[in-house]
DNA sequence: CTTGGCACTCATTGTCCGCGAGTGCTAATA
DNA sequence: TATTAGCACTCGCGGACAATGAGTGCCAAG
C-alpha cells in the first residue's frame, strides 16, 4: 500500500510540523530527513501523497501540512517502537488508599500531567456496569438537618445535607443506615427496592423524610457517576496553536463541561492501556483541532483514565513518557506519604 | 471641586465608553449627552478634566478614556443614586438549609451570576474569627480505612479518607467522636488540646493513627478557611476587551487558582453591602484591566460573599441589578425545593 | 464664557509592489 | 524507468505610500 519511502515523508512531514509548526516544504525534507533524495523526487512523492490524503496544501504552492490520516500513522507507528512497559498497563489500584484519598490523589495526578505536558491533564474514575454501595451513613446535625454520606466501592464519597420535616433521632437513622449496610455490595437497584418496601412498612410516620432522602441518594448515584478532574489550563496559553482565540474557545468550552469531557473520556478510555485519539476522529465538534492522549486501566468495577490533551500539533512522545511516568509516581505513592 | 457640568461629562464618557468600547470624542458628547454646548465648549472642559487625571487619550487627537478615577466617580454615583433595597443588605441566611446544601447553593448561585450577568460569577463562604467545629464523626470504612467527617458552624462538610495503621474498631471510633462532639462549639485550638491530652492518656496503643487523624484535621480547617465557587468563564469569549489573549490570560490565571482569588474576596467582602473594585484599585496586578462587583453578607460567624468579575469597561449597572436578583432568588429558594 | 473656524495630528484602511519559499512540469541524465 | 536539474508560475507576507476621517488645540469673534 504504502512504500517505505513514502512512509519515512509522511513520518518526516509530521515530525517536522510538530516542530515547526510551519507548512513544510521538499527542500526542507530533502536537506533535513532524506539526505539521499532530491528535492524533486520528494516533490513528487508528496503529490502522491496528497492524493492519497495523507497531506494537503493550505494553498497552492505552499508547503505540506499533515492530515489526521497522517498524524494517526504517526502516532501507531511511534506506540508500535514504544518499549513494552511503556504502554501503561495496569498499573492503577488502591488508588483509594492514596494518603489524599481519591480525591487528592486523582486532582493531583491532573495537576502533574498539565504541568510536566505543558498541556492540560485530566484524571477520572468511573464507575463500570451496575453501582455497589459500600457503605451510607445518615449523621444527624441538628433537629432540622442531617447529612447523608454515601460511600461506593471504589472509594468514591459523596455527600449531601438534608433537610428533615420531621425530627428523626440519630437512632432511627443508625437503624436505618445498618439496614442499608447490610445489603452492601449488592446492586443499588435491588438495595433500593427492598429499601422502599422497609420504608413504607416499618417507619410509616416518617416515610415523607425517608423518601426525600432516597431520592437524594438515587440523585448522586445516578448523576455522578464518573468522576472528572482536570489540571491547569494556563499552559494552553503559550501553545502556538491556540493564539487564536477561536481554537482556544473550542477546547475551553469542553473543558469547562465536566460531564461532556467525563463522557467522552469513558467513550475513548473503553480498553486498557495507552491511546490516542487525533483531531477529527473525535466525535466532538470542539475537538477538531485537538488530540487526546489517554491511559486507562480498570480494577474491581471501577475504571481509571488518566490522560492529556492539547493541540492535535502536540508534542505525542513527550506526553506519553509523561504519562507514563505519573503512572509510575502514583503506582509508587500508593498508601503511604 | 468639581462642577456640576464636568460631572457631568466624566458620567457621559464613561457611560458612552461602556457602551461603544470607543474612545469618545467631543462631538459624540455634545451630540448625544450635553444637547446645549457646543464641541468646543465640552473640549475644553475635557481638556481640564484630562489634567486632573479623570480622562486621558491613548494618543494625540483622539478621543479620551476614562481613567480609573471618572469610573470610581460613575460607580459611586450610581450607587448613591440607587433605590435603598437594592443595595444588598444582610440577606443571606441559613443558607445550610437550601436543598443542595450549601456547595450546592452557592455553586449555583456562581453560575447564575455568570449566565445573567455574561461576565464570571462567584461565591464564597468564609469563616470569620476562630473556626467552631459543630460536628465531627468518624466512619470506619474496612479494617484499613475510615472516613474523617467534619461539619463546621455555618454547614460546610470536608471528608478526607485514612488509612490506619492498625485496626481501630467502630466503637472506639464512635467513642473518640463522641468526646470530640461534646466540645461542639467550643473553638478549635481549645478542643485540640484536651484532644491530644486524651489521646495519650487513654488510647496509647492506638496513638500514631490518632495523631494521623489529628494532622488532617488541622489541615481541612487550617486549608479551606474560605470556600470558593466559580461560575461559567466562557462568557469571557464574548467580551470584547479580552479578545486579546493576553489580557485574557491575566484574568484567567487568577480565576484558577482558587487560593489567590478567595484571598482578594475576603480582602474586599469586609463590610456588607454592595462593594466595588476597579481596575488598578486592585491589589492584585492580574487585575488591572478587570472590576469586582462584590456584595457581602455575614451571618453567624460566616460571611457570604456573591460576585461577579468582568472586565473595568463592564456594564455596572446591568451587574447590580442582576447582582441583587441572585441575592432574592436565593432567599427565597432557602429551605424548600 | 461660549462658539465657529481652521490647521494639524495620527490611527486606520486600502493599494501596490517586490521578495522568497515552494510548487508543477519538462527535458535531460544515469 | 527512476531521478534530478532547471525554469516558469503561484501566492502569502511585509513594507511603502497615500487617502480618509475623526478628533484635537487654539484663536478670534460673538
Amino acid at each position: 500500500m504504502l512504500t517505505e519511502r513514502q512512509l519515512e515523508v509522511i513520518l518526516s512531514v509530521v515530525h517536522e510540523f510538530i516542530e515547526s509548526g510551519e507548512e513544510v516544504g521538499s527542500r526542507t525534507l530533502s536537506k533535513r530527513y532524506l539526505r539521499g533524495r532530491s528535492a524533486a523526487t520528494i516533490r513528487n512523492e508528496m503529490a502522491d501523497l496528497e492524493e492519497m490524503g495523507y497531506l494537503m496544501q493550505p494553498y497552492t504552492s505552499a508547503g505540506r501540512v499533515p492530515t489526521t490520516r497522517a498524524y494517526r500513522i504517526f502516532v501507531d507507528t511511534m506506540l508500535q517502537r514504544l518499549p513494552h512497559n511503556e504502554r501503561g498497563h495496569g498499573w492503577i489500584k488502591h488508588l483509594e488508599a492514596h494518603r489524599d484519598g481519591l480525591r487528592g490523589a486523582l486532582s493531583k495526578a491532573s495537576e502533574m500531567l498539565s504541568q510536566l505536558s505543558n498541556y492540560v491533564g485530566m484524571a477520572a474514575v468511573t464507575q463500570l456496569e451496575q453501582i455497589h454501595l459500600r457503605k451510607i451513613d445518615f449523621i444527624r446535625v441538628d433537629s432540622a438537618h442531617f447529612l447523608l454520606l454515601v460511600i461506593l466501592e471504589g472509594g468514591i464519597v459523596h455527600h449531601r445535607m438534608i433537610t428533615m420535616s420531621c425530627d428523626l433521632s440519630q437512632d432511627i437513622l443508625e437503624d436505618l443506615a445498618r439496614k442499608i449496610n447490610a445489603l452492601a455490595g449488592y446492586e443499588w437497584s435491588e438495595v433500593r427496592e427492598m429499601l422502599c418496601n422497609y420504608i413504607s412498612g416499618e417507619l410509616g410516620r416518617y416515610a415523607d423524610s425517608c423518601v426525600s432522602a432516597l431520592a437524594e441518594l438515587d440523585a448522586i448515584l445516578a448523576g455522578e457517576r464518573t468522576k472528572l478532574y482536570t489540571g491547569s489550563m494556563s499552559n494552553l496559553f503559550d501553545v502556538p496553536d491556540f493564539q487564536d482565540i477561536g481554537k482556544f474557545r473550542a477546547l475551553f468550552s469542553i473543558l469547562e463541561q465536566e460531564s461532556e469531557l467525563a463522557k467522552l473520556l469513558a467513550q475513548y478510555g473503553m480498553k486498557d492501556g495507552i491511546g490516542v485519539v487525533i483531531g477529527e476522529e473525535n466525535t466532538a465538534p470542539e475537538l477538531q483541532n485537538c488530540s487526546m492522549v489517554l491511559s486507562s486501566s480498570s480494577d474491581e468495577g471501577t475504571r481509571t483514565i488518566l490522560g492529556v490533551i492539547g493541540p492535535k500539533r502536540m508534542n505525542y512522545a513527550r506526553v506519553i513518557s509523561v504519562l507514563d511516568r505519573v503512572l509510575c509516581d502514583m503506582e509508587g505513592a500508593e498508601g503511604d506519604e
